[in-house]
DNA sequence: TTTTGCATTAACAAAATTGTTAAACAAAAT
DNA sequence: ATTTTGTTTAACAATTTTGTTAATGCAAAA
């Protein structure tokens, strides 16, 4: 057996861990589940990991700079002219959440039940709070000028954040719910959503 | 001990059981510590619902009616003119929702990854149907008037459930990441979402 | 080639969790 | 008063899940 192959083997245990851990949430995940499907003996799961809490440790925070960049750039590139920002900030993090769709729901089902073991992301995100001023004062002046609708940066925040994501987490059940015949799939929807969300957030801005 | 003890001594287990699921998930939820809270051993409880899936079923069950509303109540009442009924539902769909805060993430947490566990609940939905091609008709016939803008209402109701559940669901990690000091409490904070949220429909098919 | 160190396996141990039972008990019905 | 019915408790059994260990293999370094 070579280097390589070690790290095969325990990037393997990673990624079929990340996933059991991400759809069954912590107590749902089996350590022996993971070694199947990982096609180790769970023996060796342990052998690496020593125990299933320093497994999901380690799978958190690999993650963890992806979850810091799924709460920022709804904020957006502070370069940009203002309604530039808005479009670039919500398609950006539309992408990026659609391309970890598994992660919000288990960022709902593991870090709101147990904000203890995650304070240190909290931490980390100050760089939320300067993109959050530096957004809002923009804004302010942009109003100032006449050009938008004042608002509170907040509010557009937690807008954009949970019309980016919810659609994201429940496609399936809403689909399932109001599909006609089922004609609209799950991709058709989530791009149909995505530019619905610019769209409402625009609208939100502008002045008439 | 009379039979109004019992009634009370089973209800006090299903109270506590349902939010021990509803926070920690059917996984999460341990029989003892549901026992243990209610005041009872844990073979009592095993007595009056015999199994832990047993009781997860009846507070599933029970819960039912309100699940179906949760869903529902977005579309409005029909008898309304049409902001008006928009206005309302978004209104009451939101104090429904803010009632039973543990409710949406647990149907995220556990009616997603075992959908087929809640068949059920897609069939009783053919009410949501029929509000739906009612919504679309009064929306078209407007639109046709020139009074609103012409707007698909699967995404008018994916829009409404998803400004109105994941600033609920989430209140308290937005804050902890964006609030001041505190200062803005959970309260206040939702007060301001349920304003912006119908403020953001109407806009959003007002025609200009 | 021998040693060294990590990788692997199989069997086992421990802990946690759920589920059962028999016997005691209490209340209501006869 | 006695029987019946349902409730409660304590002890225990079963199962599931996690974690450990001792023996073995195997590849590369010495």
């Amino acid at each position: 057996m070579t280097a390589q192959d070690k790290k095969n083997k325990e990037q393997l245990i990673l990624e079929v861990a990340e996933r059991e851990f991400f759809t069954k949430g912590f107590d749902g995940a089996r350590t022996m589940t993971i070694a199947q499907e990982a096609g180790v003996t769970h023996a060796m799961l342990h052998y690496y990991f020593r125990t299933k809490e320093q497994l999901f440790e380690r799978i958190i925070s690999d993650k963890f700079e992806l979850i810091s960049q799924m709460v920022l750039s709804v904020l957006g590139n502070a370069q940009l002219p203002l309604v530039e920002r808005l479009k670039e900030g919500i398609s950006s993090h539309f992408d990026l959440v659609a391309a970890n769709p598994l992660l919000p729901r288990f960022l709902i089902t593991e870090m709101l039940p147990h904000p203890e073991r995650y304070r240190y992301i909290y931490e980390k995100l100050d760089d939320i709070r300067r993109l959050y001023v530096d957004l809002q004062k923009s804004i302010d002046e942009a109003a100032e000028r006449g050009e938008i609708e004042r608002v509170d940066v907040m509010m557009l925040f937690t807008s954009i954040l949970s019309l980016n994501v919810f659609p994201i987490i429940s496609a399936q059940f809403i689909l399932q719910m109001i599909g006609e015949k089922g004609e609209l799939d799950e991709a058709k929807f989530l791009a149909a959503r995505k530019q619905e969300t610019i769209e409402m957030m625009i609208k939100r801005i502008t002045k008439y």
